[in-house]
DNA sequence: GCAGTGACCGTGA
DNA sequence: CTCACGGCCACTG
């Protein structure tokens, strides 16, 4: 039996590159709508070998900095940014436009 | 089985 | 706008 890890794996595989999704809407797409800190704790876990692009996840605010344990200052934004995803002035990315929508490939 | 922990989130002051 | 607080739930020892 699967744990609840490889389930968010699975969801945070389907996020397309060039978007982002937030802990709290993986939750929601994992079957957990109030399960956003397993999904970071699940985060923090992320197996190097599998595939899985979790920089592509950020907070509700569209803030990378929560990151700083896992990733060196400013990685995660460099592999954003190469795959088009822009950050405002504020260092944070605009969610209204990078939000996957949970759906689209 | 219990208690502690954590890349969080929404609300209220 | 910022800050503090409570709730959340799988995982670990």
């Amino acid at each position: 039996m699967p744990g609840m890890f490889e389930r968010i794996y699975e969801i945070v595989r389907r996020i397309p590159p060039g978007r982002v999704a937030t802990y709290g809407q993986i939750a929601i797409l994992a079957g957990m709508p109030r399960g956003a800190r397993v999904v970071g704790y699940a985060m923090a876990s992320c197996p190097e070998g599998k595939n899985v692009p979790c920089h592509r996840v950020v907070d509700s605010r569209g803030n990378t900095k929560a990151a700083f344990n896992v990733f060196q200052r400013g990685v995660q934004r460099m592999m954003l940014e190469a795959e088009g995803v822009a950050f405002g002035a504020d260092g944070r990315v605009d969610m209204a436009r990078y939000r996957w929508d949970g759906i689209s490939k």
